[in-house]
DNA sequence: TGCATCACGTA
DNA sequence: CGTACGTGATGCAG
């Protein structure tokens, strides 16, 4: 190898590789949900990754064969004729490993009717002048001509991990002739993979040995009539083949190349494209590997992560002169025991300080406790609701939450999954918290105490705040951020300190009866089915007894079967009746019903009251989630379910429950966002919204609306916002796909504006490659380009909701925002305990049921200025279901 | 024990 | 072949 250090050019054949990954994994152990299979994307993106990271490149380029032929099919035509059809599962990952390389601002090249070898031969040439030691990852042999002292061959051994290098001492050790040797000896030799016969009985062997007598190729044509024996005699035989396959199997290493090798200069990755990538792959460990080649992460990590200095001694004190902003960490955990143990805070990039709160001074107590309340001090967190909780278990409040990383990281792509600190820190800073802090603590204890480490996760906090608000800002969500979802952390941190109170003794009653239920429905079925008690919850027994003993008709078609889910056992019940059909779902029913009030029952805790947990970072819309239990998914329309919400109750020295729900959200914001004027009028005349549409789709009278017609349209108002589709509403409403159709196209031709809007809203997500809600609010939706017809259906109907469902998010969250603070300004003592989506839900103290009726009232009806009024109903009661009426 | 699949509750 | 979630049971892998 040479002396030079200017730098390395890695040259990558990109199919021959991608190939060798095809077949390295199997392809069924990779594929996205939808099918889309990505064994090769991963293998080739894996192997790149590696070797850039092993060899530190500083020019990189990816070579690519063009489909249709090249110069040497021209002049032969069956040259690499015998190479099989590529397997279909190979085809579409070509363009995805391109747009891979695209997220990793990996130059990819190629040339029409030259091979990804010519390519490589010239850059090869081009980077050797310019004093690059240059690396060249092939699988084809032919590239092992390129090999010298500056030029290496990555040769793959066995799959895409294992590649033996290539110089020129090992090609001679292993072929016996030197690297610019090896195409005379596979002129003589033959290469069955390009088709290229050699002469009969001549091997490596022979040919290096006439290679090694007459110094090439050139000399033995010459010298052909003088070489001896049967071998000799077959050589010149084959003189023209020799001739050919010598002219095809040199590479070209004076091609004109599009992109000069300057432009090859690797700058590092792009962090975005790198998760939009890896989310519409759905790689999870590869996102890891490759963000550390973002620039961004590269410039970051080291300086901001590795030297800060954290301080114990005189702590408090210095906390507690700090005015902020400041970055906080909390040791400690939310939930049932929540409790917090260390504190870390920082207001500078290299210097921390720590907090044992557990040995504190009543003084450092009490003078902590002031400035953690204190909302004049700005506090940054990453997951501030959990450290609220956490704080609050020790008797102490936190005020003055001016930002979270958290839920700033979730705007900038809330279409991940994970946004606890260390999967934040790897993502945006490339940083692996484990083993650190695997490497610092538990090592000889050398990283300090547990308190320590919180003042190195504050530090933390801080450096991912720095790089998450510009992200922030140039999304356009900075208001969103600062002013909606900031604030709402707080509220929602005190509404599942309230939780809600719950009558245990119904919960308990309601759970029996369901459970008896259950039992019953069991018998019946087993007695049914001539006694045997099979596992009536298990989808595959179930799929036995139905279609095996039963033989029922198949109904439609799942990964492990056919679906038994209620609708096809409906289905069943109508083709072929039998008394297992009903006792089966009068069991699911009954069981469905007692596994939710028994979750629910063992979610009271000893204050006798449920408290969920909401998130703001999980779903993609902007909608809260609720988990633990989940509150959001409680029963209504069945009668056990209004017995489950009247369990539901008004607590100990509140008065009432007082309900509010957004009438018909989300397709107001849809006449809002489409300035369809029917459907505004609609609206704004406040009649009955599914008989006015009604009687404009069927062209009748408002009156003359049938119940049917009316359930039609609302059907299809409703599917609209979710990119129903005619066969999804003819299924639905069990009509025929024609009728379906007609059915819609005379709701387009009344309300034209509706169609042209959803058109238009794909069309700019498309081009914008994210869609956005009248908030600002961004969900990225990269498979609106995609090659596979699924995934971009998929997208566009995603892409259609999200703004109408996100924008129903950003209102409520609003309203949420705007009756806490009357609350708090009319010094109301009632509270917010529940948001489920267009509903909230107030336990109010006693007296002020009125004024928080026209709180709620107001504040939802004001969150946002639409062009069609937000409608609010309100109900009130001693138990949810009652208030829900 | 962890993970995927199925089924099903809500908006 | 309609969006967004969370939960529990089963069954298989480890």
């Amino acid at each position: 190898m040479s002396e030079s250090t200017k730098g390395t050019l890695l040259l990558v054949d990109g199919l021959s590789m991608a190939f060798r990954a095809f077949f390295g994994l199997p392809v069924e152990n990779f594929a996205t949900a939808t099918g889309v299979p990505t064994n090769a994307v991963y293998g080739f993106s894996t192997m790149l990754a590696t070797l850039m990271k092993d060899h530190q490149p500083t020019h990189v380029a990816v070579a690519f064969d063009l489909p249709g032929g090249t110069f040497r099919t021209e002049r032969l035509p069956s040259y690499k004729g015998t190479r099989d059809a590529t397997p279909p599962e190979f085809e579409p990952q070509v363009p995805l490993i391109r747009e891979m390389l695209g997220a990793l601002r990996v130059t990819a090249v190629d040339k029409e009717r030259y091979e990804a070898d010519d390519l490589l031969a010239t850059y090869a040439r081009l980077g050797r002048e310019a004093g690059l030691r240059v690396l060249v990852v092939s699988g084809d042999r032919d590239t092992i001509q390129l090999v010298n002292d500056d030029v290496t061959l990555l040769y793959p051994r066995k799959g895409v991990s294992d590649l033996v290098h290539f110089t020129p001492t090992s090609v001679e050790e292993k072929y016996g002739v030197r690297p610019d040797q090896y195409p005379d000896m596979a002129a003589l030799v033959g290469e069955t993979s390009d088709n290229l016969p050699g002469v009969p009985g001549v091997g490596p062997k022979t040919a290096a040995k006439w290679i090694g007598v007459y110094g090439g190729l050139p000399g033995i044509l010459e010298s052909a009539d003088d070489v001896p024996g049967k071998a000799g005699q077959s050589l010149r035989d084959h003189l023209d083949q020799v001739r050919l396959n010598r002219e095809l199997n040199h590479l070209l290493t004076d091609l004109e190349v599009a992109v000069p090798l300057a432009d090859l200069e690797y700058a590092g990755a792009d962090a975005a494209a790198i998760h939009q990538v890896c989310d519409a792959l759905e790689f999870r460990t590869l996102r890891d590997r490759l963000l550390p080649f973002a620039d961004d992460a590269a410039a970051e990590q080291p300086a901001e992560a590795t030297a800060v200095v954290v301080r114990t001694e005189g702590a408090v004190e210095a906390i507690t002169a700090m005015a902020g902003p400041v970055a906080v960490h909390v040791d400690g955990r939310a939930g049932v025991d929540a409790d917090a143990w260390a504190l870390g805070v920082t207001d500078a990039a290299d210097a921390a300080w720590a907090v044992d709160l557990t040995a504190l001074s009543p003084d450092q107590e009490k003078a902590l406790a002031a400035w953690l309340a204190d909302p004049e001090v700005g506090k940054v967190l990453h997951g501030a609701k959990d450290a609220w909780h956490a704080l609050q278990a020790r008797g102490w409040d936190l005020s003055g939450i001016v930002g979270d990383t958290q839920i700033a990281a979730f705007l900038v792509n809330p279409d991940q999954r994970g946004f606890e600190l260390d999967q934040i820190l790897q993502r945006h800073l490339g940083l692996s918290l484990d083993a650190g802090a695997a490497a610092g603590e538990l090592d000889l204890g050398l990283g300090g105490s547990p308190a320590e480490s919180a003042g190195e996760r504050a530090a933390h906090v801080r450096a991912l705040a720095a790089v998450l608000d510009p992200m922030v800002d140039e999304r356009g969500m900075a208001s969103l951020y600062a002013e909606l979802e900031i604030p709402l952390v707080s509220v929602l941190a005190r509404m599942e300190h309230a939780g809600m109170a719950v009558d245990t003794a119904q919960l308990g009653s309601l759970a029996d009866e369901a459970r008896g239920r259950a039992e019953r429905a069991a018998e019946e079925a087993y007695s049914s089915i001539g006694g045997d008690r099979v596992n009536l919850g298990s989808p595959k027994q179930l799929q036995e007894v139905l279609f095996d003993r039963l033989g029922m008709p198949k109904t439609k078609k799942i990964k492990t079967g056919y679906s038994t889910d209620a609708s096809s056992l409906h289905d069943l019940s109508e083709k072929s009746p039998h008394p297992f059909l009903t006792a089966l779902l009068a069991h699911r029913d009954a069981t469905k019903l007692s596994q939710i009030i028994e979750t629910l029952a063992q979610s009271v805790q000893p204050d006798g009251r449920i408290h969920t947990t909401f998130s703001q970072v999980v779903a993609a819309t902007g909608r809260l989630s609720s988990k633990d239990p989940n509150l959001q998914n409680i029963p209504i329309r069945t009668p056990e379910g209004h017995r489950i919400r009247e369990a539901f109750v008004v607590g100990d020295g509140y008065e009432t429950l007082l309900t509010a729900d957004y009438s018909q959200i989300e397709m107001r914001i849809m006449a809002h966002l489409s300035g369809d004027a029917g459907l505004i009028e609609a609206f704004q005349r406040g009649e009955d919204l599914h008989r006015f549409v009604g009687s404009r789709v069927f062209g009748v009278a408002p009156e003359d609306v049938t119940s049917e017609m009316r359930s039609q349209v609302k059907a299809m108002s409703y599917g609209l916002a979710y990119g129903l589709s005619s066969f999804g509403l003819a299924r639905q409403l069990g009509l025929p796909v024609g009728a379906a159709q007609a059915l819609m196209d005379d709701y387009f031709s009344r309300f034209g504006g509706v169609r042209d809007y959803l058109r238009e809203v794909v069309d700019k997500a498309r081009g914008d490659g994210y869609t956005e809600t009248i908030f600002g609010r961004r969900r990225y939706i990269p498979d609106l380009t995609s090659s596979n017809r699924q995934r971009r259906d998929i997208a566009e109907r995603v892409a259609l909701n999200a703004p109408i469902q996100g924008s129903a998010a950003d209102l409520i969250k609003r309203a949420m925002l705007g009756v806490e603070r009357r609350l708090k300004d009319e010094g109301l003592a009632s509270r917010q305990v529940l948001q489920v989506h267009d509903e909230l839900v107030v336990e109010t103290a006693p007296g002020e049921s009125a004024a928080v009726e026209t709180i709620l009232r107001e504040e939802m009806h004001a969150a946002g200025d639409l062009s069609v009024p937000l409608d609010v109903n309100v109900g009130k009661g001693g138990d949810w279901r009652t208030a829900g009426h």
